[in-house]
DNA sequence: TAATAACTTTGTAATCAATACAATTTATAA
DNA sequence: TTATAAATTGTATTGATTACAAAGTTATTA
């Protein structure tokens, strides 16, 4: 499916700034942050403002289309991939893995609703042992 | 367990300092952040630095004493206990709570040695529901 | 089509958690 | 005591993120 269209199904207007970042997160599955993004995406787009970056990451995260990954960093990182899997950080490199993992069972208490679940874990990737 | 015995036994000298933050810490299961730690000791320890939170957070969560909790806000939290357990981030009120859970079975690739492992939700707690 | 409204993007300035760093204080060892 | 190491403090700085208002773009209605 294009970009264009799962933002569409998410009731988000697929405008060709939000299209050109999403498709970006969908094709470096480096878990880039904003900053990175928009690095990257400026030569092609010179008008481009960092806050856009900010804006859209936040839509994209509050819409359920894009995750918002925070591991004990100031900036937050991003991922396209919403589908159940876990990160792994690296604390050497710096670096964020991806790796599978199955949803644990969870006793949420009675009248709490998740709507977001996230594992993760820190230590030292293979290059940096 | 005291908590001088704790740090003495992770090799941190058990300061007066260190030992009245850790001690809060343990007593306040609220997962505050590092201004809320020092503006509940502010009183009492007048000449208290937040640097010396920071510092002592960072020396604490190093050692593996307490975890650092990060979940998609700027400002990180801090949890004495670091038996396993999962939090739950309400998006409308900004609590965190805790939740039993086991851990996942998780295929961390070769070569990567994990020390920390978090699970974490975000939704609606029960008031805010 | 033109006018208007709604939405999107942009740039600058401000916020604020966290850190750097050097000075001061406190504790330990000789 | 004196010398050395460690801990604490305050100030200044950094840097990610947000606020906000202006400018630009797209959709809607007459």
């Amino acid at each position: 499916m294009t970009s264009a269209e799962i933002l569409q199904q998410h009731g988000i207007r697929p405008s060709l700034t939000r299209v050109m970042i999403y498709d970006y997160l969908r094709e470096h599955r480096t878990h880039p942050t904003a900053d990175e993004i928009y690095t990257a995406l400026s030569p092609n787009a010179p008008t481009l403002s960092k806050t856009t970056v900010y804006n859209t990451m936040k839509l994209l995260s509050a819409e359920g289309v894009i995750k918002t990954i925070t591991i004990e960093e100031q900036q937050a990182r991003f991922d396209a991939c919403i589908d159940t899997h876990g990160h792994f950080l690296c604390k050497d490199c710096g670096k964020v893995f991806d790796f599978d993992t199955e949803l644990p069972s969870m006793k949420i208490p009675e009248g709490f609703s998740p709507t977001v679940t996230e594992i993760y874990c820190i230590g030292r990737c293979k290059s940096c042992n």
